[in-house]
Order: C-alpha cells, then sequence, then structure tokens
DNA sequence: CGCGGATTGTAAACAGCGTTAACTGTTAGG
DNA sequence: CCTAACAGTTAACGCTGTTTACAATCCGCG
C-alpha cells in the first residue's frame, strides 16, 4: 500500500542528506528509487509536499536525541543533556538541521506550514519543560520559562547555525567546548554585578506590566 | 564602463528584494535591466557570483545600521545601540538579512567564499568592540570579549532568525519587546546565584584546563 | 580617414528542472 | 468477466542557468 510510498521517502532522505538540497531533484531522486520521475506524483503532491516529509523525518530524528536526555535523573542534568542533544544532533545531522530550521522560501513555500510549526513548538515545549524543572530545584532563577526558555533555545540554534556555516573557524573539538562554555556564560550572567542589579530592576519592572509571573529576589533554596 | 554593471546590480538586488530567492532568475534580471540574458555575463560570471555581490550590498546597508550606533556617547549606550540596531536591520530588510546568514548552498555555493567570510568577520568585530569597550568601562564582567561577543552575536541572530522564520507568533511591536528582554536576561544571567558561583568556577577553571561540558559539577540543589 | 580590437549586445541552442497529459499494464472486487 | 483503481510509462510544456556563434558599436592608432 504505502510502502512503496515510505520506500521513495527513505530514499528522498538518502538523496538529500548526501547531495543537500541543491543537488535534490525529483529525477534524480527518480533513478534512486527505480522509477522515473512522473511515477512520484503517484504517491506525493509534488516536490514541495515530498520535502516537507523529510522535514519531519528530521523532526523525528532530533525528537530521538533530545529524548535520550530525559534518562539523566536531577533536572540540572537533563537541562544539560538536552542543551548537548541538541548540538549532538546538529553536528551529527547538520544537513537535517539545516533543513528543518531553513527559511520556508528555501523550500519553495509561501508560508511555514502548521505541520511544521507545530513541530517547532514540540521542541520549544520540551525546552521550557526543562527550563521549568531547573526553576522548581532552584538552579534557574524564576522567571517566565517561556521566555527563558527561548533566550536559550536562540542562543544554541544561533551558535550552531553561525558554526555549520563555517563562520566560526574552529574545529569540531573546539566548538564543542566553546558551545559549552558560551552556555556557561550565560546563565552566570555577562555583565558585572553592579550593572546586572539595573538589569534586575528593569526585568522586573517590565514583568509587572505583562502577564508573566513575577520573579522574586531569591526564594530558590528549599 | 562598470557602470552597466552597477546597475544591473542594483536592479539585482530591487529583484531579489522583492521577488525572493525564489523568484529571482537571470532571465527576469535581464528582462528588468532591458538586455537579455546571455548579456548579463558580460559582467557577471554566473548567477553565483552576481548573488554574491548583493551580499556584499546587504552587508553595506547593515554597515550602515551598525555604524550610527557609534554616534551614541558612552559604551554602554553603543552596545545597547548596536544590539538595537542589528534588530533593526533584520526588520527592516528581512531579505538582506537572510541572505547574507544564509547557508552558501542556498546560493549554490559550495563554502562560503573568502569575501563573505570577511564580511561577516567584520561584523563579529564591530561586535567585540562593543564588548571591549563595556568591560573596559565596567559595564560588563571582564571576561575574553571576543568569546562574550560570540555568545551575543549568537543569541541575536538565533532570535531574529526564529522570529523572521514566523515561528514566534508574536506581532513585531512584542518581539521588540521580547528581544530586549532577552538581552537583558542574558547580561543578568539566568542561573540561581548559588549556581551561578559553580558556573563562576568552572569558567574560570575551563580557562586553564581543556575541553569542558555544560554541567561541570554534580551534586543538585532540590 | 580608416582600420583593428575590445566591448556589449543578440539569437539559437543545450541540458536540466518540476510538472502535466495521455496512455498502458496489473490487480482486486462485484 | 468486466470494471475500476492503482502504479507505472513516454512525450511534452515552460521554465531554468549557461554556452556558442555572430553582429554592432565605439575607441585609439597608423
Amino acid at each position: 500500500m504505502t510502502d512503496q510510498r515510505e520506500h521513495i521517502l527513505g530514499c528522498a532522505c538518502d538523496l538529500y542528506l548526501e547531495a543537500g538540497m541543491e543537488g535534490f531533484s525529483m529525477r534524480k531522486l527518480a533513478q534512486q528509487v527505480g522509477v522515473t520521475a512522473p511515477a512520484l506524483y503517484r504517491h506525493f503532491e509534488n516536490r514541495e509536499d515530498l520535502l516537507l516529509q523529510v522535514v519531519g523525518e528530521a523532526h523525528n530524528v532530533l525528537g530521538s536525541y533530545l529524548y535520550r536526555a530525559l534518562s539523566a535523573s536531577t533536572p540540572r542534568e537533563r537541562f544539560s543533556a538536552a542543551g548537548e542533544a541538541y548540538m549532538e544532533f546538529a553536528l551529527e545531522h547538520p544537513r537535517y538541521f539545516q533543513i528543518m530550521h531553513a527559511f520556508a522560501e528555501h523550500l519553495g513555500l509561501s508560508e511555514v506550514p502548521v505541520e511544521v510549526e507545530e513541530r517547532m513548538g514540540g521542541v520549544k515545549r520540551f525546552w521550557d519543560d526543562r527550563v521549568r524543572e531547573c526553576m522548581e530545584s532552584g538552579v534557574l532563577r524564576r522567571d517566565d520559562p517561556d521566555r527563558v526558555g527561548l533566550t536559550l533555545w536562540a542562543h544554541a540554534y544561533g551558535l550552531l547555525s553561525l558554526y555549520l556555516r563555517g563562520l566560526l573557524d574552529a574545529p569540531e573539538s573546539a566548538f564543542r567546548e566553546l558551545y559549552g562554555d558560551s552556555f556557561a556564560r550565560i546563565l552566570r550572567g555577562l555583565a558585572t554585578t553592579e550593572y546586572g542589579a539595573d538589569l534586575d530592576q528593569h526585568l522586573t519592572h517590565s514583568r509587572e506590566s505583562g502577564p508573566t509571573r513575577i520573579s522574586p529576589v531569591d526564594g530558590t533554596t528549599p
């Protein structure tokens, strides 16, 4: 039934992973599958639809990486493991990382389809959960987990993106260290203590007008 | 002489800005210029070369935004202004932001050309300068400006990227606030004071010893 | 002035692309 | 047994980047 469909999808992933977006064409894919190009349209609406399924597969692989992080025993370790899992995924499957974060038009779409948006929402929620439990266990300051999660996600994504693009002329081992360091710096804070106090005021002030929780000074220790 | 060349380049920027990468073709560009497609090859080696020049123009525009930040009078204000300028550029010229941060293969290249890498290096150096003077004037903790600059750049780039991709379902005004907030959070630090102290040790330690992990020490405070 | 050479355009063509239309063979069901 | 669905084919359309061969214009030099 959908056996051939899955076979095609598998070949599509392979072809994309080895040839990239540039070398991906319906004709080449068909050849790899062992049919002619128009046959693909019996199983997929068009190229865009097909690539979207590949994005879905990329999300599945990322999911398997993140899921492993849950086996750590403390919130703090799960938090670390999640950060490392995200990095590991990006370094081991750069093409998947790339395609799932690609701008919509890269895939020939005008808008990000709901399916992808929802999957991304899942990644975000995973982060938020790690953040939340770290706040509850006194590792992270009490704050809006959603916003803090976003800050962390953006940082991780940005760093990995810059590295994969070859803009950081560091070997992988050096980057791995740099990634951890950068995370630690963010957690600890970059400002001096005096300036940090200023920022504290700013952040708590802006929180009062918004729909989010108020962060106390320090009520973390159990 | 190179008059026509510049005219073509101008049209190329216009065409890209209104049609995007998807709607950009040599034939359309030629039509807009008022010649036939092969004529373009008298002035540019190929499509890739031409798009690279567009990337160059994008860098020029970003440069003009960043440069304005230098007119602020204190390091701290210049730092803020730089962060805002980067955001302003991304929000006002999302296509330029996109193309200058695009993965190489997006443009049909196998590697990031030196020219682009150097331009990116310029952006990075601008950031580093802002960071350095903030360290010297006691706004930021004394640390490796290069690394701190990277952390901040990655965060800003990541956040803007996620927003422009439509993954943050916030209107622009909300995003602007979110962007500033996220910056403030990073500067102040996300960890509790106790955990922050741990990270302090980790960071100063790692400066002397080898590769590290995200979470340095066990012994979680429940 | 006239003549070569460089410069800048043209039309025609090639290979490849996504996609569609029309057609063929195979298979399952009433 | 005939029909309908299914899964493949070939041929074609209009698009793409790019190359080739050819024509026109302009500029400096003898």
